[in-house]
DNA sequence: TTGAAAGCGTTACCAT
DNA sequence: ATGGTAACGCTTTCAA
């Protein structure tokens, strides 16, 4: 391996000198610059991370913790998260989370031997706290007591808009499925839920006339399919799957029990894999900005660990859109 | 930040002792143990990474490189990869080459500037070549020049397979879809098609009679529609596609057109999303063995760390399983 | 503008 | 068994 001494010797110059050359810092005559970088290249001289993070007190690493890597609602966010970082000179550590409290915080500590400059959190227990000192940006949930900048979907507004458009459709009698009631996310989708369908007149459980029921249940296609089940004699007009794979699941048990979607039962959900578009008939939902979100998560947490004085700490919600596809059908009321 | 040093100096003895103690490495007292534990909890002294990877010459940080973060595929196996490898010890730095050759060369630079004690990689440039003296792994698609040990799916085998179900479900005409050829997946995958195909007796691009026929294009669903497109008035009995990004496009394509599945057309596909078990018909295809590549990648990785002259430089081909679902239908021949 | 030298926090060697 | 000390490769004062 090739050190900052040996390009160094090289150039004829010392190594404070070379330092300054290569790092553009500092004054170094034009000249010298030239025999440094030319011996630098010659030798194929690499900074060593290390020592520089060592001396520096900066690693130019970010800590990437969510729940799940194998789950395209964070790596949407996640692609063009790396991409921003990297281009601003960071790279990006994964650390999975995989949904417990315990490995989330045991994940602070590796975080923190690794001298992280930041950290991106998709956090998974609504009341933990980062370790202080850490710049750290929330992203797609946040937690109770976040100190931190959070940067989120509008899940409020945009859940509320999709159950608009279910109802102007001529429903009245609707169904939500959501997940566990501690996540911000899911207590947020309700709300945009709720919002609109109290907006409407529907009531929730009534035995009769305009009303809507909530079916909490967890967050898996097993979760809303068994959700289905609970209902199964007692269908709504269109039920409401409050995230992707809530979708799945009612999807897997309507065509089980051969429902047929929409004429039996209209559907509608959140996200937008790939696949909502395809589907026999396309899935209307709600789609939340994960590009966007990545995009201004990276930006928030570069100000955080550039100025941690100016760190913002409020929620950023970020709107998405309402995509009007086939799964939901005009209803006479 | 508490140094290793102010832990030495608590308990009341030197740094190398300290040391010893923290890293279990060497002798020393039980006695003297216990007190620099002790000191090091009271401070909460974390080892400082950097120093350590300087020092040690090892990172303990593993790098993996793959075309998109965004990808399911590659996701299904990172993730097991990840766990493995933390439970080893070592974090990871991860880093899309966006299936861009440049990219991927100026990601080696990366990787190597930050020390990381190996890569799992997902080649992008069939000619690509990792820089020497790195423990290299490659995962899912492997170089013609391959020195490095590789980890794919025995697609071989397994499309053939899959393509045999398909001939004994009766059809006698088949269509394959493959992405770019250069790319190992997709020359074994046609392979495996081939093979299956040509022993049944079909005769490729036969006028009449048993036959077969072989799309190139695109990897995404636009390439899977825009090759049916080409196909449309001459469609097969059945149609092969080898991605489920073609499977994709082959659905849009088919509900688009009208074309019922499988009444219409049979479908075959490859790798195992979740919505390939939900969609109304269920999918037949191949699944390679993702989550096993993880774990042998890792494996393989580690083994080449800890012991670089064992490194195995052959091509591991790790089976996977034929999903036999209802997307494929009996036909006279 | 430049070079020498002092750290950054560890580990590992070498006497003790 | 233990403490001092010399690296590891770099950045950054401080004098010159």
């Amino acid at each position: 391996m090739t050190t900052l001494a040996d390009v160094a010797r090289l150039a004829g110059v010392g190594t404070g000198t070379a330092s300054r050359a290569i790092s553009g810092k500092g004054y170094v005559d034009p000249d010298t610059k030239r025999r440094v970088l030319d011996a630098a290249a010659e030798l194929g001289y690499r900074r060593n991370a290390a020592a520089r993070a060592l001396r520096e007190r900066r690693s130019r690493v970010v800590g990437l913790m969510l729940p799940d890597i194998h789950n395209e609602f964070y790596t949407a966010s996640a692609a063009v998260l790396q991409a921003d970082l990297h281009a601003a000179g960071y790279q990006l550590l994964v650390l999975a989370t995989g949904n417990d409290a315990d490995a989330e915080k045991a994940a602070w500590e590796t975080m923190l031997d690794r001298q992280v400059d930041g950290v991106v959190h998709v956090p998974v227990d609504p009341d933990g706290t980062p370790p202080p000192g850490l710049p750290v940006v929330q992203l797609n949930r946040h937690t109770r007591t976040a100190t931190t900048p959070a940067v989120v979907s509008d899940d409020i507004a945009g859940v509320a808009e999709l159950t608009r458009t279910v109802i102007d459709a001529g429903h009245r009698d609707l169904v939500a499925l959501v997940g566990a009631p501690e996540l911000s996310t899911s207590a947020e989708r309700l709300t945009g839920f709720r919002r609109a369908a109290t907006a409407a007149g529907l009531v929730e459980d009534a035995a009769a006339g305009p009303r809507y029921r909530v079916l909490v249940t967890e967050f898996s296609a097993d979760g809303g399919a068994a959700a289905m089940e609970r209902i199964a004699d007692d269908l709504p007009g269109a039920v409401v799957a409050l995230s992707a794979r809530l979708v799945m699941g009612a999807l897997r048990w309507a065509g089980e029990r051969g429902i047929a979607i929409p004429d039996d039962l209209s559907l509608a959900g959140l996200g937008d894999p790939e696949w909502f578009a395809v589907w026999q008939p396309p899935i209307t939902s709600f789609a939340p900005a994960l590009a966007g979100m990545g995009h201004r998560a990276a930006q928030e947490l570069i100000a955080a660990m550039t100025d941690p004085a100016s760190a913002s700490s409020g929620v950023v919600r970020l709107p998405g859109r309402v995509l009007v596809r086939g799964s939901v059908r005009a209803a006479a009321g």
